[in-house]
DNA sequence: CAAATTACTTCGTGCCACGAACAATCACAA
DNA sequence: TTGTGATTGTTCGTGGCACGAAGTAATTTG
């Protein structure tokens, strides 16, 4: 019972650690966590807001005003879908292309420092459990 | 390269897991997660408004809204300080201490389930090292 | 006692998220 | 073809969260 509680705890404030640095990272970049996670997603392909939403964890309404800042600032557009007038798909510009690398190498560099005082050993068989527990979980972060 | 890569990515990904089942959890005891959060970092004892916004990497002036609400719905109360008549203890009502037992039980169970289905050893072995990583952090969310 | 420091609050701004209600479009079946 | 129901996305109202600048009150320090 004790270790339960003890990986919880641990997990929680990895969390906590992780999250923190997310947010700080993203202010470096003038990106707000929400904008970061969106940007993200969108690395590799244009995605329907529908979609997008449920990659996100969000209601379609929370979508709406969370791409209209974004495209405000210039990081996304809204594009027409020639095959289906209702939906919209939301691409990356040039810029949001430039503040989502920027943003994820910084990330990659601070959150792999947290593991580089780990013995190789020990840091190799931390990540490839860590995979296997998130395995399940969709990528919002793309490799 | 390739290692930090997808060590990244994974650190993200359970981010983002853990994270969700948050604000999951705390949804069904009527918490939102800086709320949760926030008694977490009370469990223990009473704490002034400026550790308590050290704790919770917050800006004191974020602070005083976050009380001001879980205050209005009977979480917690401030209390004076006899030795320093400008300070502030914010301590837990008994109902905020039964919400906080509802959210941690509930929580430590829903993230001990995350690490279920994998062999012991490895498990054990996995949060050794999960203990390592966040040595540094400070316990929001107390053993 | 005067000045600097500390503890906290107030105010204005902006972002984020939700749910209910709505408009437009599409797919399909009678 | 024409309903009918589902899907896509938006608007609107509400509330919470976080920041920084500026302010108040009490304490400490020289």
């Amino acid at each position: 019972m004790k270790e339960t509680l003890g990986a919880a705890s641990a997990l929680v404030r990895l969390t906590f650690l992780v999250q923190n640095l997310y947010v700080e990272v993203g202010r470096g970049c003038d990106l707000t966590q929400a904008q970061a996670q969106m940007l993200c997603s969108l690395s590799d392909r244009s995605v329907g807001m529908a979609e997008l939403s449920g990659m996100l964890g969000l209601e379609r309404s929370s979508l709406t005003g969370l791409v209209d800042r974004a495209q405000q600032r210039g990081l996304v557009v809204r594009e027409n879908n020639p095959h289906d007038r209702r939906a919209v798909k939301v691409t990356l510009t040039a810029e949001g292309t430039s503040a989502l690398n920027r943003f994820h190498d910084e990330l990659t560099r601070r959150l792999s420092d947290l593991l580089q005082d780990l013995p190789a050993t020990e840091r190799e068989r931390f990540t490839r459990t860590l995979g296997r527990v998130v395995a399940g979980v969709p990528a919002v972060f793309a490799d």
